[in-house]
DNA sequence: CTCAGCTGTTGAACGTGTTCAAAAACCGTG
DNA sequence: CACGGTTTTTGAACACGTTCAACAGCTGAG
């Protein structure tokens, strides 16, 4: 971690942001508003963010990496695949919940392809890949078809920005429903991943990952 | 159709909104240049729309309507159900691919569930159940699982949705990609769909009916 | 030490979406 | 026509995200 001063403002500025962002909501928190809380000018806010979407991609780093350590922790010794594919998704949600109340508003500045910060994007790539790397610990080790091995991960982590995107809607108390979800999903996506050797499956499976590798930019 | 003056100048500033988003995209066009370009103040244009996203829903609404239209003309006499699954999602591409250009920036403003315009909440309930109704048409006279007849229309639904985020981040030429998609995707939901009545799979797909049950607000 | 160049800082200014109180146009009733 | 009430129109005003030219502070070469 840079120690110098410069990096010193620029975390000061991000934590007070993301702070904000957690007790007043992303719409709510202004730039005047972070830079003020912060005690520096409105300038000097943007000399190291250049816009306000870029303190969510701080944002979506912290958590991806929160969502590791938590989830590396929660499948040691765990081998069930249902049970790890569940514990990487809680751990993703467990690391955006002080976040729910305002993951309204950030979806609106994160998803959009014109947006540095979307999911997808360039800007976020080094990012997805650390979260695509957790699905791929959360896999290793169990019996998955052969052919599936190498996509699977990305897979994975697409079927969980659903759940984040659910997650993101969800109303209910603590986001229950979320979890509901996720320990519903996890054992029947390991069941689907066991249908998906049977010769029945086969045929669809593989034509799926043809379709796939047509499709990929 | 009202025919008021009132009704005509509603019209009148809408049409010039959506051929202004058409021509130079949602970010791009202001709310002031709608007004000038229509003729009238900046506050009688949001005496008619309270906001700039709910041009959006509009849009989203003409554009519905439109795929409904198109996609019974295209699945009139056609039996095969993955012909008609994929008629029914090209129609939809067809309809928005006018906008594709700025169906980016229209991405960002329609999809936070504070927005009146998100396509899963309360002021868009209508069209969703219009665009629902298109997938059901596109089954009847299928071959499916009882115990999924009811949700399925729903279910397709929101895979089209994900055809369409797929679509709005296809940079590819006349997003080739997205037509590559549902052409392959079509097929593959149909025999999925035949896959889901075998008794291997039976379990599976029960199961993820109670989940989508427990889930469901 | 000097001072040129780089790194950081500042707040005014711009264009935006949105709000609102006031004015204007319209309408039905006497 | 007159006039009270409603609908429609208007543009000024506000807060915001963002840009930028000017300024200050620092650092290292001479």
């Amino acid at each position: 971690m840079e120690n110098s001063k410069s990096a010193q403002t620029r975390e000061l500025v991000l934590q007070t942001a993301l702070g904000m962002f957690r007790s007043r909501g992303f719409a709510k928190t202004t730039m005047r508003g972070i830079a003020a809380e912060a005690g520096v000018s409105l300038g000097s806010a943007y000399y190291y963010f250049a816009s306000k979407d870029e303190l969510i991609l701080e944002l979506y780093r912290e958590s991806v990496a929160e969502q590791r350590v938590r989830a590396s922790e929660a499948m040691a010794g765990v081998v069930p695949l249902a049970d790890r594919l569940r514990a990487a998704m809680d751990a993703g949600i467990d690391a955006l919940t002080p976040y729910h109340a305002f993951g309204s508003g950030f979806l609106g500045s994160a998803l959009p392809p014109s947006s540095a910060v979307n999911p997808f994007g360039e800007a976020s790539a080094e990012i997805r890949l650390e979260a695509e790397a957790i699905f791929a610990e959360a896999i290793e080790g169990a019996k998955v078809p052969a052919n599936l091995r190498s996509d699977l991960p990305q897979l994975l982590w697409l079927g969980y920005m659903g759940v984040v995107l659910f997650w993101v809607y969800d109303r209910s108390q603590g986001q229950w429903r979320t979890r509901t979800l996720i320990n519903g999903a996890a054992p029947l996506i390991a069941r689907t991943l066991s249908l998906a050797r049977l010769p029945v499956a086969r045929g669809l499976v593989e034509d799926a990952l043809t379709l796939m590798a047509k499709v990929r930019p």
